[in-house]
DNA sequence: TGCCATT
């Protein structure tokens, strides 16, 4: 039998052709097994290259722990044996986030940081892709007494050199808290990318967060198998439900006989085809390159897209054939486009600064009468990180001129931009979005 | 509709 306090351990990093019984001599030497087995896929029986291990005795899994765990590599494995104990012995929250490190610090700098309040049993230090420290890590203890010991004294008691405020010791987020978090944030920037669910009335913004949070919570839940399916299902709804501010004038009309989904109005819909495809979401046959938007636009009077776009016929279905695109079965892979697509968190505080570099200001003409300085920043913010949007004003009567400009950070986003949103049609506007003219383009002389 | 960081 085994002790009641015995400790299931997980055991990582087992080549393939190993079982049980090659496994086991390898264990015993650190006591009697009560049960070991090799994890095998539920439907190929294939061998997962990983193992549960219970020792009669409690000790016996501590000292194999800490006599194998990432201390020998077996034949064939290009990483070291893992031996911990299995995530179902959950023992309460045990892992730690630590932001505001130096970038400098080590695994071995932020272990001496953490020993003193317990076993720590997993140190990783966040790591970009060159290598670089992102300045933050995780520290994983034995027991949620530890962990909690270690936030109660460190948290904020010191800066690292080079860190912007002092040290951040948290409760890491579970697998599910991070899981919606991620939604959480990808649903956000597919509102703001969606020029569409921009929202200006409060009624609107409300119900907007509701549905996507209804979707979220369904997803979460497991009742919808795939969560983006959820936020595109919530997206289009909206899309269908609300009238933005004279962004949507059509009125509901059911669809008729297409793939268009029940509900869906079909006029305003064209417009929001541009962003989705430019986003990776749908492929939109590239625009007038090279041509001066007015051109298209006003020679020809009527939409730039269906002219060059002979391939689609409908462009509620070329948008809802993207929703689909990243709403389809493979989860993995049409996630990837997304989070390509997006830049990370762009940040919604700056308004200092005015001007980007050259190549990186956008001049905005004919914007709704109703776009502020937010709206603006919010429509360009999926291209990048935008510096600052401002809509002028008229000061006499304060009300918008109807143009604007919107800086980035960098010429590439700018021109992702232009690509998206030249010519974008908001009610029975269309959008010019070009570089400005650089200064000394005015001077007469 | 009307054109480039304003008072």
């Amino acid at each position: 039998m085994k002790d009641h306090d015995a400790i299931k351990l997980f055991v990582g990093q087992i080549p393939r052709n190993l079982e049980e019984s090659d496994l086991k001599p390898l264990f015993e030497e650190f006591g009697k097994i009560y049960e070991l087995t090799v994890l095998k896929d539920r439907f190929t029986g294939m061998h997962k290259g990983c193992a549960f291990l219970t020792y009669c005795a409690r000790d016996s899994a501590l000292k194999a722990q800490s006599a194998l765990h990432e201390q020998k590599t077996l034949p064939g494995m290009n990483r070291p044996i893992q031996v911990k104990p299995a995530d179902s012995e959950g023992r309460g929250d045990r892992k730690l986030f630590v932001g505001m490190l130096g970038k400098q610090q080590s695994e071995d700098d932020v272990r001496r940081l953490f020993e003193p309040f317990g076993q720590i049993e997993e140190c990783t230090i966040l790591r970009g892709p060159d290598g670089a420290s992102k300045g933050c890590a995780f520290v994983k203890y034995g027991s949620h007494a530890e962990a909690q010991a270690a936030i109660n004294s460190l948290h904020g008691s010191q800066t690292m050199p080079g860190a912007s405020s002092s040290l951040v010791v948290k409760f890491a987020d579970t697998d599910k808290e991070r899981t919606l978090r991620r939604m959480h944030q990808m649903a956000g920037q597919l509102g703001i990318f969606n020029p569409m669910t921009i929202q200006f009335g409060a009624y609107g913004a409300y119900t907007q967060i509701m549905q996507q949070q209804a979707a979220l919570m369904a997803a979460a839940q497991g009742t919808c198998l795939n969560p983006m399916a959820a936020i595109a299902a919530a997206q289009m709804q909206q899309m269908a439900a609300f009238n933005v501010s004279g962004l949507v004038a059509a009125p509901m009309t059911p669809s008729s006989g297409t793939s268009t989904p029940p509900g869906i109005s079909t006029a305003p819909v064209p417009s929001i085809a541009t962003p989705i495809g430019v986003n990776g979401f749908s492929p939109l046959p590239p625009q007038t390159n090279g041509q001066p938007a007015s051109e298209t636009i006003y020679t020809n009077g009527i939409h730039p897209y269906p002219a060059q776009s002979p391939t689609v016929a409908d462009p509620l279905q070329q948008a809802y054939a993207g929703m689909q695109h990243y709403a389809g079965p493979a989860y993995p892979a049409a996630y990837a486009p997304i989070s390509q697509a997006f830049h990370q968190q762009a940040p919604i505080i700056p308004q200092q600064q005015r001007e980007g570099p050259e190549g990186c200001n956008l001049f905005i003409y004919h914007l709704p009468q109703e776009f502020g300085d937010a709206e603006l920043m919010q429509m360009f913010l999926p291209f990048g990180n935008v510096i600052s949007a401002k809509v002028f004003v008229d000061r006499a009567t304060n009300q918008s001129k109807c143009f604007g400009f919107v800086s980035f950070d960098n010429p590439t986003s700018a021109q992702a931009a232009i690509q998206a949103m030249n010519g974008f049609q908001i009610g029975m506007k269309r959008l010019k979005v070009q570089l400005k003219r650089p200064k000394d383009a005015n001077r007469p002389y």
